[in-house]
DNA sequence: GTTTTTGCAAAGTATTTGCAAATGG
DNA sequence: CCATTTGCAAATACTTTGCAAAAAC
């Protein structure tokens, strides 16, 4: 791997993901970065994004629906997506925690990780549907 | 929804799914089509694929790398992708079958379903790369 | 005869890439 | 200075869409 260099451009990504939790895209994260440095372009988000998510500093996730979203939160957890707004939110199983290592052990290769989506309608979208 | 109508190409689709169980692309299904019918195009392996996805006639599986699987078995399983190959195979975790409703107790919104995505090296893949 | 589906091509998204200039160390 | 990163624009990859013709019923 090269030799990273200081970027104020990916300090301020981090950032940006390291203070909200609604899991953004890449777009959503290009234009709150725009506040601040107007001239920054989206090639630069997404060549940090990708970046961070391939040295696993942060987490990229894809959706049923093939929407990207990227989460500071690497620990390893769930998360799950609403069928009608879109939005992408944690989710905490309890009794899957080992999930990884239970593959494994049926598993003629070698298992890396696990990921558990889930969707369906949050609180507002169902609450807004039965009216 | 409006009345379905028969078609040939569609019907091919799935029986090509139906004959498989690598979980392919729309691009792999199209090229199978093609070998019957050479002026298949690839908007109606689109259309039909989504057509059928969406009246849950069959899956459609995303993986990380942002790769569009489909699958004819659309009882709950889950799924393997091999970060080389990229290759998608079933996994049947068996303490995870009602995950769904598991999930449900503790959720404030309607959980629809729940996918299990693990990630990591095929045996092919795994075997190779130990050499 | 009316509705659905098709093939084709064009358009629409999301993401990546080439390159010269700017920045970091 | 040399390596990395940037902004910009063009390119790529995947998927959807408009439309007239063909097929289904």
């Amino acid at each position: 791997m090269q030799k990273r260099k200081f970027s104020k451009q990916r300090e301020a990504i981090i950032e940006n993901l390291k203070n909200r939790c609604d899991h953004p895209t890449a777009d959503m994260v290009y234009s709150d970065l725009r506040q601040i440095y107007p001239n920054v372009s989206l090639g630069t988000v997404y060549r940090n994004l990708s970046l961070l998510a391939e040295n696993n500093e942060i987490k990229k996730l894809v959706s049923d629906d093939g929407v990207t979203h990227f989460d500071y939160n690497i620990k390893s957890h769930d998360h799950f997506v609403c069928r009608k707004c879109g939005a992408m939110s944690d989710l905490h199983i309890i009794n899957c925690e080992n999930l990884t290592e239970e593959i494994s052990k049926n598993f003629d290769g070698y298992v890396e990780k696990c990921d558990i989506m889930s969707y369906g309608l949050c609180k507002n979208c169902y609450n807004q549907e039965s009216n």
